[in-house]
DNA sequence: TGGCTTTTTGGCTATATTGCCAAATATGGA
DNA sequence: TCCATATTTGGCAATATAGCCAAAAAGCCA
């Protein structure tokens, strides 16, 4: 097996092992249906709002959701709409972390 | 969250959770190419073969893959095709192994 | 039978994950 | 400013996962 070869099955596990958790898994599609804050999702899942909150964070680690604080609450939401197409959304995921990798880049040169 | 919903989160996230691997995400893949044995498969991946043994034996608790076992060997292969189209994917492990109980019981009471 | 090959299992250690509580942080409003 | 609300962070304990080695199991062939 390749070094590039691992590093991409890494990437790649990386961001379905994010979904591979019950919790996220149901977050997952509830922001499929359009953004929620940190305790309309914590209501539903019925668990201790931190623990909802670190779900959120290894899926916004992962690169399947991103976050938009206004005012009090975090809103989160889908990055790429994941749910029906899965392993075409693990390369848009990857693809739009390369695109920000790059435009982070052109910037620092800038 | 009902019961059912969370079982049935529960179910998807130990398929996902089965692919959330670098090792087994490579093996899903060669095995989209045809069948392979075990030692096949440890030569591409470069770790003990007790190592790939186990994790064909968490793809195939997930009812990601199948054994066949000939002769001296055993050969696995993917149970459905799965790379592509996952979430349709995981449907189609949950209602196969759904089929799958459901002829065991009709079997049992046969 | 005995030896060789292939695969699985048991056992161990190291590491990662999960979930809770408590505390810290941030924001808006009285 | 002070308080309430929303969210994150730190810390801890329980559990799960990953990898290796050694040994067991199963099959083939001489």
């Amino acid at each position: 097996m390749y070094q590039t070869q691992k590093a991409h099955l890494a990437a790649r596990a990386r961001i379905i092992k994010a979904m591979g958790h019950p919790s996220r898994l149901f977050i997952i599609e509830e922001l499929g249906r359009g953004e929620r804050c940190v305790l309309d999702l914590t209501a539903m899942i019925g668990a201790d709002v931190s623990t909802v909150s670190k779900h959120l964070t290894v899926l916004k680690q992962a690169g399947i959701v991103l976050d938009d604080k206004r005012g009090n609450q975090v809103f989160y939401r889908l990055r790429v709409p994941c749910i029906l197409n899965f392993f075409g959304c693990v390369e848009s995921v990857l693809e739009s972390q390369r695109r920000e990798h790059s435009e982070l880049a052109a910037y620092c040169t800038r």
